[in-house]
DNA sequence: TTGACAAGTATACTAATGTATAGTATACAG
DNA sequence: CTGTATACTATACATTAGTATACTTGTCAA
């Protein structure tokens, strides 16, 4: 990116802190009087802004400003489920604890929600505490970790469809896998994929 | 908050949808054009919003709308670093390769930043592709998973000061730890705590 | 020394824009 | 049945606001 003037640094700030403040950027008018200049000059400053690659102005249109590089980069909020209850819609905002905002990038799909770790079945991999990203889908891939809806309890499992039924099993050796018959595999629901998970190393002792 | 009909939630839905596609708020006509009515019904549509408490608004300014229930809670930008290069400063800009937006809550303090993890060293706990959140400190505690600048590479290991100088170990066995006299400790810096991981378990094999 | 860029003054024009006035029609609560 | 809220049309008005024209001054590299 093109370096800025200080005079044209000290503007782009004006038009942060503007937009953070108002909620709404600034007429080239607010900048000029802000500065003690004419609009004409303000002007000039915002199109060097502009120029450069710092904000995306819309031209002729009244406070057609926008950071280029925004403060904050595409945001998704992401729902933190708290006791998942089996039957209802998995997002219904009974469900919902919390939102967080997290990165889009990190956010693939439509239907994706966050869920805290309770037990230890899936050690090494996702510890207690973890917070681990679910992409909400009805069907994994042989081996992959999905959360599962067993007896009206969510787990976090590796699914094995197996000739015979269905086969859930921890990464945990410690853990017996649990092995489903065709026809008991029918009251399991796979409610999504793992596709992410997030520790917080910082308040709890290490493994 | 106050209950808003059909109509109104449309509105309200437009005018979220302008300001992340735009960038900046819509006028009074915008809003009216989208939906095919004049600028005074859609006045009323917006005056309804700030009364029940969905928007801010300035009286008489172009533009003067903003979202009162921002649909992203608190963010920080924080820095993901490429390269470290030894003797900058570790946020200087030549090292940061972008920033992402992170929630708030999981941040804390004022220096922390993101590297992506390449060495197998600290599996199972940390393995490669993995996204590490670092506070910057240069002293951590008996044990606790530092990034440690060795000969102008930058590496996560377990840190632990013994009495005839320095010990970095990582918890995969398959490495052996690294011993260093007191004199030598002196060429090591610890550039942070490791204070989080985040791993995405989509696009790649699983462990 | 010419050209490009930065930074500015001063004035003016036109379109964009919030709002005011004056209505119409429906629904619902007291 | 009256008051209040919703949801509109239609026209008009006074600012607001982006931009254009015309200059001035200073710096810095080719």
């Amino acid at each position: 990116m093109k370096t800025l003037t200080d005079r044209q640094q000290t503007v782009l700030a004006f038009v942060e802190e503007f937009c953070s403040r108002q909620g709404y950027p600034p007429t080239v008018r607010e900048v000029a009087a802000a500065f003690g200049i004419q609009p004409r000059a303000a002007a000039d400053h915002l199109a060097a802004l502009r120029r450069k690659g710092y904000l995306h102005r819309e031209p002729g249109v009244s406070r057609g400003l926008s950071l280029a590089l925004k403060s904050v980069g595409p945001v998704v909020e992401v729902p933190v489920l708290g006791r998942i209850a089996a039957g209802q819609p998995l997002l219904a905002s009974e469900n919902v604890e919390e939102t967080l905002p997290l990165p889009s990038s990190w956010v693939q799909g439509d239907e994706v929600f966050l869920l805290k770790v309770t037990g230890e079945s899936m050690a090494p991999v996702i510890l207690p505490d973890d917070l681990v990203m679910v992409r909400s889908q009805a069907r994994v891939a042989r081996g992959e970790i999905a959360v599962v809806l067993v007896d009206d309890e969510a787990t976090l499992k590796r699914v094995y469809e197996e000739a015979g039924g269905l086969v859930l099993k921890g990464d945990n050796p410690d853990f017996i896998p649990l092995r489903f018959s065709a026809q008991e595999a029918t009251y399991i629901q796979i409610l999504g994929k793992v596709v992410g998970v997030y520790r917080n190393l910082e308040s709890k002792r290490h493994g």
